[in-house]
RNA sequence: GGGCCUGUGGGCUAGCUUGGUAUACUUGUGGCUUUGGGAGCCAUUGACUCCGGUUCAAAUCCGGACAGGCCCA
């Protein structure tokens, strides 16, 4: 198996095949099925963007798959941004549609007709909502589990203000939001303004989330946008004011997808296989119980005791009661990233204790059985923590300043670059090109850094970064 | 959009040039045995992508379809 460092897409696809978190054997192209522990795992992270969007007060709702060509067409930047790559229903049986329906490739156009009848009053708004679904988009270029698909996990939402100031306050909150779930996840990641000939196709600006992977290319886990009323114009999604008045609507969304378990893979995991934050591992311990012919019947009901009182206090936990050799169970569960093993033997019982060994650094020890809850509890935090400075420290180390374009021919593969940019679109594509690289955009807050634009070398640049994309 | 390559048990693979009985490993299943870092032994299930052509005979040669991979715009 190749390593991580020497060819990041084979360790990927390696490592996402030996954990078994999906089978890419389905006979279409980009549409992989979801296994039981793969999906047990989105599962959770779908379940902390529920917790959030609760917590936001957004309202779950779940809107039809298929969009009406009319509908679809409506704002035309959002069209040329997607009809290269949608999936049309043509035909209903052997009779071809009068109106064709395309399979969702994102929901502006499925849900803002309906905004139209919602939103009717100031006291309508804002209108909060969100849904978790698939999505559908022909990727031309070369599919990855979870990170290029046709078939999309899709959590997004959708929301209306009364106006621009209503609007960016959501965005601030989806930056948190953005920022809770990433942090069960263990996952570092920056947040910049796109390029306007990178935002999304109808936004005003988007706000791309990134985090980098381990061949120093970057992947976007996310994005927020503001659409001021590019939408809301074409869909006619109007209130009325206090004083009388009809006037458009403001709307934000908030996009996330599957790609939150791929970067989870490509940041932690590591050559022996998955590493699993607490947060999101289906076992978050695993017990492997040591024993020998005389006292199998004694060690196995230590095991399922410890198991008992962990699932009491809310801990995700399994005994492996396979009949296979110990450190074929331990291969097999670092495999999968479960995050915690515990070792039970007769030594440890005559000790009192559980022996344990963390997934994510190697580290054994022991934990007294008289505080087993609040010792596996702390370890567990240790662990989570641990992982997101680990993949802190290794992010930072990929990016680099670059001061004046003149004096740089070119930039390394696997390198992150820190440019000044005056912010002029002449200067963006200048840089774009001569390095063959993509401006990511600007930092959403601002960073201490002003100075001369990298390009042109005008004072007064602002700091933007710059990467290949995976 | 243009070009190149590949389809053999669940996985990986030999065989294809030169047509004739399909190979190894792994996995699965049953049994014996074993358990502090991938144990061993025995038995056993399981495949030539599809359609057509050439031929006495096709995994092998030819054509097409479908599926997948790679490279270039």
């Amino acid at each position: 198996m190749p390593t991580k460092e020497q060819d990041f897409g084979e360790w990927y696809n390696e490592t996402v095949d030996k954990a078994d978190l999906c089978d890419k054997r389905y006979p279409i192209k980009g549409m992989n099925v979801w296994t039981p522990y793969g999906w047990k795992i989105m599962s959770q992270i779908d379940s902390f963007l529920r917790r959030e969007m609760e917590a936001t007060e957004h309202d779950e709702v779940c809107f039809p798959l298929l969009i009406p060509e009319s509908e679809f067409k409506k704002e035309k930047d959002h069209i040329k941004g997607f009809d290269e790559e949608v999936y049309w229903v043509t035909h209903a049986g052997l009779n071809p549609l009068d109106i064709r329906l395309v399979l969702r490739p994102t929901s502006e156009t499925a849900m803002y007709p309906m905004f139209s009848l919602w939103v009717r009053s100031h006291q309508d708004l804002p209108l909060k909502t969100f849904q978790i679904v698939n999505t559908f988009r022909y990727e031309t270029k070369q599919t990855r589990a979870f990170m290029r698909v046709r078939e999309i996990h899709f959590f997004e939402s959708h929301t209306c203000h009364v106006d621009q100031e209503d609007a960016e306050k959501q965005v601030a909150e989806d930056v948190e939001i953005v920022d809770a779930v990433c942090k069960e996840l263990c996952l570092p990641y920056s947040l910049l303004i796109r390029t306007d000939w990178d935002k999304f196709p109808g936004a005003y600006y988007t706000v791309g989330i990134d985090t980098v992977m381990p061949n120093g290319r970057t992947l976007q886990i996310g994005s927020a946008h503001y659409y001021s009323t590019n939408f809301s114009k074409p869909y006619n999604i109007t209130y009325e004011t206090e004083s009388g008045e009809h006037v458009y609507a403001h709307q934000t969304t908030l996009g996330m997808t599957e790609r939150l378990l791929g970067a989870v893979i490509g940041v932690h995991a590591d050559d022996t296989g998955l590493k699993l934050p607490p947060a999101i591992a289906p076992q978050q311990i695993v017990i492997i119980p040591i024993f020998k012919k005389d006292n199998a019947d004694q060690v196995i009901g230590v095991c399922r005791d410890v198991a008992k009182q962990l699932k009491a206090a809310g801990i995700r936990v399994k005994v492996d009661e396979r009949n296979d050799r110990p450190g074929s169970k331990f291969f097999d569960w670092e495999i999968k990233g479960v995050p915690l093993r515990f070792e039970i033997g007769g030594k440890d019982i005559e000790n009192g204790v559980v022996t344990f060994a963390r997934r994510d650094n190697g580290e054994k020890g022991t934990i007294g059985m008289d505080s087993l809850v609040e010792g596996s509890k702390m370890v567990l935090d240790m662990i989570s923590k641990d992982m997101l400075e680990a993949a802190k420290a290794k992010q930072q180390g990929f990016v680099d300043d670059v001061p004046c374009m003149d004096a740089v021919d070119s930039i390394p593969e696997g390198r992150i670059v820190r440019l000044g940019w005056c912010g002029c679109p002449e200067c963006g594509h200048k840089f774009e090109d001569k390095y063959d690289i993509k401006i990511l955009g600007t930092p959403y807050k601002a960073e201490n850094w002003v100075g001369k634009c990298s390009v042109c070398g005008k004072d007064g640049a602002k700091p933007a970064y710059a990467a290949r994309t995976l």
